[in-house]
DNA sequence: CTATTTCGGATATATTATATCCGCAATTAT
DNA sequence: ATAATTGCGGATATAATATATCCGAAATAG
């Protein structure tokens, strides 16, 4: 019960992408070398975005990877389900029905009360993890990110992507 | 980003104290039995349970497992908690920091809005897993089991508890 | 066309979950 | 007292998953 570490790389470098110019293509080198992060791992994480449509890849020099749509349409419930998976956390293996006193499977017609419990509350996270997406993200980042590391970060990119 | 297999085990093991006469006591052998589960490990989750103040235990003959305080004072969530672990979902790594860029911890006052929408949607998941309690599960199991299973499964303890 | 860049699937390793086993302590029935 | 029952915790074995790396294929710039 407990999310991926590729999670919070991938957040991150959506919410990159999305506060640098619309366009803009960073392949994986690049973001890894940015966050420190192991390189071929980070990969993976953008393989998974890109094959859940999040991202869109460019292959080849100046190539790399860039938002597939506005961030605005982006939610932070897609990306938590491109990295971790979108399977129902709990998975009921209808226990009730086995051992001595089960009965033919016809008299079962719906899934008990603990099965509609857990997927409801199941149901209230994934709610609350639509509600946010891309855009709410960097504008709240916008706010608290020390300043000092905004212009770091930009100087940092002109030099990056010039120099190549 | 799933449960574990033990947790349905372990809500249907409370569940079925819940229904049986109060003060009841079960032991893993039996509870193993009802359901067609290995004992060993049936008893591992019994064990949290056991730690987390859920159920009580009884040592020596006709002894076992029995609830340690009425149904409707056990929530959803403090089986799952028991289970599962407590620890939240998302742990932040603090990437933020890191990479060239990162600039000196004292700037960073407070989580990010990434930890903090993630965190919000487990709330919300929290939340409603503490709205159900074993009493409600109880109370709909009764309504949705099928009459015949209820009748074999008292007919099957009566025997097993008189025989013992 | 060719050299370079970059992605993406296949592969290896580490970590965690699942499952079992056994000795010990506590309790009870006889 | 004694023997039988039962939970507890640790040690261990196995299966599944997460983490990390490698290398070939695809695409592009020049
Ligand atoms: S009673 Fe509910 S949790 Fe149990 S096996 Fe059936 S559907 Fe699953
Ligand atoms: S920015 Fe947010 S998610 Fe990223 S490291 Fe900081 S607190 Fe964690």
């Amino acid at each position: 019960m407990k999310h991926s570490e590729g999670l919070e790389w991938a957040i991150h470098s959506c919410s990159l992408l999305a506060a640098l110019p619309p366009g803009t293509c960073l392949p994986s080198k690049l973001l890894a070398e940015f966050f420190d992060l192991p390189e071929a791992y980070l990969a993976k994480q953008m393989q998974k975005l890109s094959q859940a449509g999040i991202v869109e890849t460019r292959r080849g020099p100046r190539g790399g990877y860039g938002l597939a749509r506005p961030s605005a349409d982006i939610t932070l419930l897609q990306m938590v389900e491109a990295i971790d998976g979108d399977a129902q956390h709990f998975r009921c293996t209808e226990i009730r029905r086995c051992g001595p006193t089960g009965v033919a499977n016809r008299h079962y017609t719906r899934p008990c009360g603990i099965a509609r419990s857990l997927w409801k509350a199941e149901a209230a996270w994934r709610e609350e993890l639509n509600k946010v997406n891309l855009a709410d993200i960097n504008r709240m980042g916008q706010a608290e990110t020390p300043p000092e590391q905004i212009a770091k970060a930009l100087k940092w990119f002109q030099e990056k992507l010039a120099g190549a």
